[in-house]
DNA sequence: CTGAAAGCGCTTACAG
DNA sequence: CTGAAAGCGCTTACAG
């Protein structure tokens, strides 16, 4: 036993055999209970008493291997990356606890790095991940720019690449899903908030939008498309775009947002501008997050299976590194959106009774300045 | 350089020089690259211009040093392991945000993970983290019951103990911005929902309640003190709680609940049951999350700094591990809430006024007196 | 069925 | 100012 080390300052200090003690405490070889510890017995026909013997000895002394050394010599450190763009928000949380569900049940642990959309970061990420020996990693809506020699997975990110496995939503079923909803609620005049141009999904859900827009016969007027800004945290580029999309004074019933933070941004700068929701504008949110149930009125919104999807990136990670294929020019996986339909949608109103009737014009602007 | 490995797919692929190489190219012995890369250049007078050679190749050549390899041997791995009870949760990730900007500053990774309160994996963890060889741990809102060869901060703990230090919010000052404000708004039938019964701040923020509403003459009617229920997600156990609250019959003007969720929650269940907020029942949350500003109405809440205690974490905890000192039984640190008052709270309805034979206005006494 | 020895890629006494 | 050699704690050819 090392006992030199550490003034115990309580016996319920855990002290730890390395493998060279256990086996001399045992009377094998390093390698006979590396063999049995490591789960190859099998393959090296070590008779099951002595299996047996290690097992419990292992057990008894509170053996654990040091996954250091074992990585280094093995080059399979069990441990992958995941880069977000900020660890602190919703999107990304949701992902990261499904993907932490299915990697702890294979023993897999994980590095978080969150970039903030730091070019600089996310350049050098993938870089440091590999200086740390990850098997893998998983790009949460975040794009790399280069080959890497492991396994990589990128949740919603649309840069299709041959070494890398793409989860996306069916932005095409999620399009289809709110704007039938709002067509079937006679809505005809939709504004649109895009999401920030940093965002994967900005542009495939775009693509997808304009694509049933088509189908569907529902013109967009590009007066009523308006972008987050890049800039601002939790509601505050929906109210941004919001207000600008009310300054340009054209006429509309209905707004599906990027995102439900778009959505309670926008709901609350059309209350304040004095226009009802939904009686008077209807607003579609994405993705589902917590909010969206407890917001007033409760956001009818598309939901993303994020938990979903971080399972599957994961799971899909894990095949990934347990096989020597290279090359995973595979289509990407889809996973299917759910409409939730809440109380934040209605009928499109009378031209009369509407938000934007010549009448009753919006510009409550004292109410929108100064924020 | 060794390169008859990996059918490279694309000539972006990274290749990185080991040290041997970088040495061999260099002229020089692993020895002084090591020295030089691994910043004890000064220690060993190495040459400047031979440190500056050094360093160019190594920029050139792309060395990035094997983590594991290093930590192995210098018995420092720069990982630390952070235990939380959910990831894809407010609370937890609002704490890891503060962590992660300090942690990365210094070139420290961090692992996660999340026990869900199970206590199977609330043992196991501390183990696993050490046989991942990280430095330290952070628990945020987690109890690790055994003592630990590296230092440990407790995040929301109050198992007060030498190896660990705390990091904790002062309750007092938080009951206090919370009843000082709904004593000025004339409530003295206060109900209180206390939190769930595995959450570490449960009892210390109830004893600070206790000690508070003593000072401010306040009386607790135990028929107006609930507890969460262990089980249940989002704004779930506040609704359950504030039910039960209901059925007990017994008047109250005023609800003080154990965090933003549960308030959110009691509020849906009042207004189901057509009581107005904060016309008839003010609500007062905790923690200001998100959801607490976008709610409707407004929550009036208690804000915790919680990226604060997570930069503060880290902080103490980089400053820990790189010292030798082995006794941490200091005072716990303790971090001031603010208040954020919105419009879930109003004066105590008039019929409770006339309840009580006293004056129509409240004293308008100066901030927090005393302490 | 089991073992002795080499080696993963670094850092660190020890030596000069 | 610089280097040769040992060693961190494992796994893995190689051998029998």
């Amino acid at each position: 036993m090392t006992s030199k080390d550490s003034k115990t300052t309580s016996d319920r200090i855990v002290t730890r055999p390395d493998l060279k003690e256990l086996a001399r405490h045992l009377g094998l070889s390093q390698t006979t209970v590396s063999r049995v510890l490591s789960g190859s017995a099998k393959n090296h026909r070590i008779s099951s008493e002595t299996e047996q013997r290690v097992l419990a000895a292992a057990a008894k002394l509170n053996y654990k291997a040091n996954v250091l050394a074992r990585s280094l010599r093995s080059k399979r450190s069990k441990t992958v990356g995941v880069m977000v763009p900020e660890i602190s928000e919703g999107y990304s949380t949701a992902v990261l606890g499904g993907i932490e569900e299915v990697l702890l049940l294979s023993g897999f642990f994980y590095f978080v790095v969150s970039h903030r959309h730091r070019t600089d970061l996310l350049r050098e990420y993938p870089s440091l991940l590999l200086s740390r020996a990850v098997d893998g990693i998983i790009a949460v809506d975040s794009t790399i720019e280069e080959d890497l020699p492991i396994p990589v997975v990128a949740v919603s990110d649309h840069h299709h690449r041959p070494s890398v496995v793409n989860i996306e939503l069916d932005h095409l079923l999620a399009a289809r899903y709110a704007l039938d909803h709002l067509t079937r609620l006679q809505h005809r005049e939709i504004a649109f908030i895009k999401g920030q141009s940093f965002s994967s999904d900005t542009l495939a859900r775009w693509r997808a939008i304009c694509k049933v827009a088509a189908e569907l016969g529902i013109e967009i007027n590009p007066r009523l498309v308006i972008q987050l800004e890049d800039h601002g945290l939790g509601t505050e580029p929906g109210r941004t775009a919001t207000i600008a999309l009310l300054e340009r004074d054209v006429r509309f019933t209905a707004i599906f947002a990027f995102n439900d933070l778009a959505a309670i941004g926008a709901i609350t700068v059309l209350r304040e501008a004095g226009i009802q929701v939904p009686a008077q504008v209807s607003v579609v949110g994405f993705d589902d997050i917590l909010s969206a149930a407890t917001n007033n009125p409760p956001l009818t919104t598309v939901r993303q299976p994020l938990q979903e999807m971080g399972r599957v990136a994961a799971s899909t990670l894990l095949q990934m590194i347990h096989t020597e294929k290279q090359d995973w020019s595979t289509h990407p996986i889809r996973l299917l959106p759910t409409f939730v339909e809440r109380q934040s949608t209605a009928w499109a109103p009378q031209a009369s009774e509407a938000a934007f009737s010549d009448s009753a014009h919006p510009h409550k602007e004292s109410n929108l300045q100064g924020n």
